[in-house]
DNA sequence: CAGAGGATCGGCT
DNA sequence: GCCGATCCTCTGG
């Protein structure tokens, strides 16, 4: 398992949407221990997508999605949950690729902590506010560099990679159409309804 | 297991 | 004020 840098990812937003699938989370807590997912599941928030947080312009809460690539953006939602984003394109261009599901690999224990102890293994981490609460993932984390923190990074395993699939995003009411979610065909712990991840 | 409906609150108009 | 890149609970098969 190695750690990736920022010049081992494609810049593109819809590429490195494609290329996150298969690759690795890793969460090191204040207490030394971590906790690993592997990406299953993503989409793509384009420059010029109308569903993006970024088509308005820059804010307070969407800052990080200008910055650097290959870093975590994560904002607050319906009341309840935050997301995990990791930004895309070159600075100054509002993009970004949220996580939607992993797989769990490793920490189970702790992410049952902050999950709740009955939680199955397949419900730990599928859905982008599910992951956050496993893995801690707060405003705290907006804006670091994958790169170089010691609390978030990616890797890549030996594991042999998934067919991807691709279909439309899940939850949206503007850009509905747009096909930018990508996916492991076939594996059992991706979000949303199940026939949005048959075809493709 | 799948689908429906309500909760909840920060961000932005 | 309004609305969301969601989650949980409950219901029915």
């Amino acid at each position: 398992m190695r750690r990736l840098r920022r010049s081992d990812v494609p810049i593109a937003t819809d590429a490195f949407a494609r290329f996150a699938i298969g690759l690795l989370i890793v969460r090191r807590f204040d207490d030394g221990s971590t906790a690993i997912g592997r990406i299953v599941e993503t989409e793509a928030y384009a420059p010029e997508d109308p569903a993006s947080h970024a088509f308005r312009g820059r804010t307070s809460r969407n800052q990080s999605m200008f910055g650097i690539n290959f870093a975590a953006y994560v904002y607050f939602i319906y009341g309840s949950a935050y997301c995990l984003n990791i930004t895309t394109e070159p600075i100054g261009i509002g993009a970004a690729v949220l996580i939607r599901a992993l797989e769990p690999l490793d920490g189970l224990a702790s992410m049952r902590t902050r999950r709740g102890p009955q939680v199955t293994d397949r419900d730990l981490l599928r859905g982008p506010g599910r992951i956050c609460r496993a893995f801690e993932i707060d405003r705290r984390l907006d804006g670091v560099d994958l790169e170089s923190d010691d609390r978030l990074w990616l890797a890549r395993d030996s594991a042999t990679t998934a067919v991807v699939g691709i279909s439309t995003r899940i939850g949206l009411t503007k850009a509905v159409e747009i096909r930018h979610r990508f996916f492991a065909r076939g594996s059992s712990f991706l979000s949303g309804p199940r026939a949005l991840s048959q075809d493709s």
